[in-house]
DNA sequence: CATATATATTTGCTTAGACGTATATAAAGG
DNA sequence: CCTTTATATACGTCTAAGCAAATATATATG
């Protein structure tokens, strides 16, 4: 028995897509699959809260998770409802022209290249094109 | 000194979007400004609920409202945010494929011709494209 | 002005969800 | 095993927002 993916409930995917934090999460993994270190790392905010959000979009089905060893990655999930598939790109296609979000894939982009260098990220696994995830550890 | 406008905050947009009876309620104007007994009467919810949707949608100016008589009448409000703009263009078209949508907008189609047979609509303004607001009061 | 009609707002209650803090789990490495 | 590290969940609190029922406001009309 499936479980019942309340796909075609757009209200569902609106409510995961209504929160800042949430949005800022989906905008770090447009295109690539983020392990959750970098999250807390660029969002600046506590572990839990990171984590209690990555859940709610999990369990909304905007995300999925994968471990490797002691690591999470996430990743967005192209919604299986074309209405819904297009609503989540349009809103990536948005996120982008953000001047915060911009700054947040910065951050990305440093965090990654420099994870030996912070405290906090040392071993993290490097946040890669989802196409060819290539894990540091 | 405007308003904060929170235009940019697409968060708003998408909590304003995330209840089925405000997606409803947007589904039957779009194209066409409405007036509130129809509301009222396709989505077969109380007065009170539909006018606090209704009063949630203005206030996060996704609507606008228009005095005629004693009758109120509203439309969908094309975001300034070309991203918002997007997102809602992409719902209200994702919605118009959804059965239950179809079936408001039927009974839309039949309460305007039959306007004066229903008791609770006698004598009410009918809905019109936007580009050709008529009313029959 | 009094009444009826259309719509809006208030009140009181209930629930979802956001937050911080504390704690639990899972894997890796001694 | 015991510890550390990475992440998840539970708990208590607070606020937003959903609902129904009651009431207020605005307009038209007698």
């Amino acid at each position: 028995m499936e479980r019942p993916r309340k796909d075609a409930d757009l209200a569902l995917l609106f409510a995961a897509l209504a929160d800042r934090t949430r949005l800022r999460l989906l905008n770090l993994m447009d295109g690539r699959e983020v392990c959750v270190c970098y999250f807390v790392e660029i969002l600046g905010q506590s572990q839990p809260k990171i984590s209690r959000h990555l859940a709610y979009l999990r369990r909304t089905g905007v995300v999925t998770a994968r471990r490797e060893g002691k690591w999470m990655h996430y990743k967005i999930v192209i919604p299986s409802h074309p209405g819904a598939a297009r609503i989540l790109s349009e809103t990536l296609a948005a996120l982008r022209l953000e001047k915060s979000m911009q700054a947040d894939l910065a951050r990305l982009g440093r965090a990654c290249c420099a994870s030996r260098k912070l405290s906090s990220l040392e071993g993290a696994p490097r946040p890669a094109p989802v196409e060819t995830i290539t894990c540091s550890a």
